[in-house]
DNA sequence: CGCCTGATTGATAAGTATCAAGGTCGGTGG
DNA sequence: CCACCGACCTTGATACTTATCAATCAGGCG
């Protein structure tokens, strides 16, 4: 029969692509910080609640004060998670990138705290907020890890407020400049805008500071059009204040 | 004899004395956020290793940096909790008083994280730092509420970076005294620098803007020389910009 | 080719910090 | 008891940082 000799090819196929799936899945899960220290079948177990949803570039994946269906995970693609002030203005508290969660530290509240948006195409892994949960609670080690995750997150935005009070706009955009390039290396692909609201400042202010440090070699010529390219690593690091006094 | 007939007092006033300590101690820990849902037992337990320690006022309890030796819970008076940015200002990111803790969110790192002082005449349980995590790893139930008080942090500190980046000085101010009259009563002891340093402003900026509260009967005409009244709450609470937006 | 987004530069204005100069009150020592 | 001193409060003038507004430019894409 025709059926038959159709069918089991496709089948074959079918069977083969879920299973890269599903492979897929386990390994971006393996890079959250938050799930180090599993078993790889613990690992699989939550997997297997994940879905893999796919955005296109400046999609919604979440707005603050919706409810809090679905807990996130970076596959593939780079997600600003941001939060707005009451005059409008956009303040990106990270840039998410593979293994990266995007609410794993929202632990109270049933509503997302914060508003999620793709920077580029974009793949994600969506697990209901219940199996989430429930995984928690089953892998109590998750505990640890979470306390240290919320307990560095939080030094980390006290840091971010102090500068905010202590330095001035160019530093900031300084430290932004660095500590994106650190995580996703020199050649960032944002948008002066992107950039500014890392900082907390406006696109102009971005865009004036990025000419001087153009001026001093440490930003690339082919920068422009949606993309910043650091030429001088070493000296953008001279130029941030360190904060921390002693070392 | 003579002795016995003074010691037996003395004894049963020594006895008494260090009875009632220990109870001031066990009614202090157990207004503790972190250590509700467990037993008087346990508490008294975690008493047994704390000391009691007067301060007296602009005292330093323990500075940013230094090696991080003890649990604090504040028993009596006023703490502030700040850290110090690269051009000389503060930022006093809490309050605190009776029954708050000076330190319980700093779990990760082996120094303190900010710098705390006291605002009067202050008294202090002092904990070290083993017998506190020991006591932490013991009572694991305690694990949860510290993800729910470090969860609640940090969302704070988000909203103050968030508030930092949109809201004015005079925003903030607001703020910063509706807060702190909703934690401490509408007559409060600091100092318009002290409020200066909550809203992350100069101290002469605090003073123009209450004195245009003042003008606007909000702040009390007794206000001055080291105390703050706020005279009308409500009309208070109507000039802070809710940034939650839905409710 | 024309539109649209993002980048860029300049001019201007608003908000705050900074600097300066008293003023007030409470405590302390002669 | 009084005078002084120091900590805190207050107000004004000025400067600086940064946002805002306006206009132009460059490149990608339908």
């Amino acid at each position: 029969m025709r059926t038959n000799l159709r069918e089991k090819p496709r089948e074959d196929f079918q069977k083969y692509n879920a299973e890269l799936q599903e492979k897929m899945k386990v390994d971006t899960l393996r890079q959250c910080r938050l799930f180090r220290g599993l078993s790889v079948d613990d690992i699989k177990g939550l997997s297997s609640h994940a879905a893999m949803v796919h955005y296109k570039k400046g999609a919604s994946i979440f707005e603050e004060g919706n409810p809090a269906d679905f807990f996130y995970v970076v596959q593939d693609g780079l997600v600003k998670v941001y939060k707005g002030t009451s005059t409008g203005k956009i303040l990106t508290f990270t840039v998410a990138g593979r293994g990266d969660t995007l609410n794993a530290t929202a632990v109270s509240g049933d509503n997302y705290y914060m508003s999620a948006q793709t920077l580029n195409e974009v793949t994600v892994l969506k697990i209901g907020r219940k199996s989430y949960q429930a995984f928690l609670t089953e892998h109590s080690s998750i505990a640890i890890e979470l306390i240290a995750m919320l307990s560095s997150r939080l030094n980390r935005e006290c840091d971010r407020v102090v500068r905010l009070i202590g330095e001035d706009v160019e530093q900031r955009l300084i430290i932004s400049l660095f500590t994106l390039a650190r995580k996703f290396g020199t050649t960032l692909s944002l948008t002066r805008e992107e950039l500014a609201n890392c900082a907390g400042t406006t696109t102009e202010t971005a865009i004036r500071v990025l000419s001087r440090l153009k001026k001093q070699g440490i930003i690339g010529c082919a920068a422009g059009r949606g993309g910043i390219i650091i030429s001088d690593m070493a000296k953008l690091h001279d130029l941030v204040v360190e904060d921390e006094g002693w070392i």
